[in-house]
DNA sequence: ATATAAAAGTCAAAAAAGGTCAAAGGTGAT
DNA sequence: ATCACCTTTGACCTTTTTTGACTTTTATAT
């Protein structure tokens, strides 16, 4: 398939962010462009079809002088469960504490927002929303 | 992120206070305009629109001789809102992580974590939610 | 008191981005 | 060849920053 300058461009971007070594990297539309010889318009253009929140991006962006876009990638939470009650993702907070697996100021900031949490939304949605704490949590364990 | 003059003053400015120990400064807005080579008014711009109270700050003038500008912080702000929009604590986010007072692990936690509350709770009581990250994130904030 | 000079404030124009949208141009399947 | 679906381009819009001219306020010297 012969590459497209839609497509050409993609990659660039997907390519300078897996360089950058984080999830998000800023550009200015303009130099994008220029880069690559077209009008910058063809930069929304690829922003707005392969950077999309369904393909797990998301897109800002300021105008005006030194105005920039900010490309970040959403990453996937893979480890945890889905869905869990609140006994027990604090009793997995506790574990990790216990072993030394998180330091103190994540434990107790992730025990007082799973418990303000619980206060404040529907029964019926909390345990989806614990099972996103859970995941999160991961991400603070030490190694 | 490539900063724009009003960006560097703002940075200036908040380092200026943060080092000063204290939660509020005393400039002249010329001998700043003179340090970053620009016009006085530039200056007027960025804390009109940096420094607003909305932003948790509060400036206060004198004009003549021996003319000066306070700025201070609200130290009331540092608890966070009770409730308040995705867009806001989002933003507050970023510019915790632009300015480098949280690390990137914490920044992309935080941001799943609010990601994935936000379409798992109901609308009613999402904003008291957020508030609580907000706080929560506060913990989180290097000093 | 008054005048002067030294600040800071205001406001609008110009400049520097990015956004939008529709028309024109390709491409591939039928 | 036609239809449907991308891409590419460009004209025009909106937002944000930068600059400068003009105004107002305040301290100080006379």
């Amino acid at each position: 398939m012969k590459k497209s300058l839609a497509d050409k461009i993609e990659e660039y971007i997907k390519v300078l962010i897996n360089n950058s070594g984080e999830e998000q990297i800023i550009i200015q539309r303009i130099e994008l462009a220029e880069t690559f010889g077209c009008v910058p318009s063809q930069v929304s253009y690829v922003l707005s079809t392969r950077f999309t929140n369904k393909s797990g991006y998301e897109t800002e962006s300021r105008r005006g002088g030194k105005g920039f876009v900010r490309i970040s990638k959403q990453e996937d939470l893979d480890a945890g469960p889905a869905r869990c009650s609140q006994k027990d993702v604090e009793q997995y907070l506790q574990v990790l504490k216990d072993e030394d697996l998180i330091d103190d100021i994540s434990f107790s900031s992730f025990m007082l927002l799973i418990k303000n949490s619980v206060s404040k939304t529907s029964e019926d949605e909390l345990q989806e929303l614990l099972g996103a704490f859970y995941k999160t949590i991961n991400l603070f364990v030490k190694y």
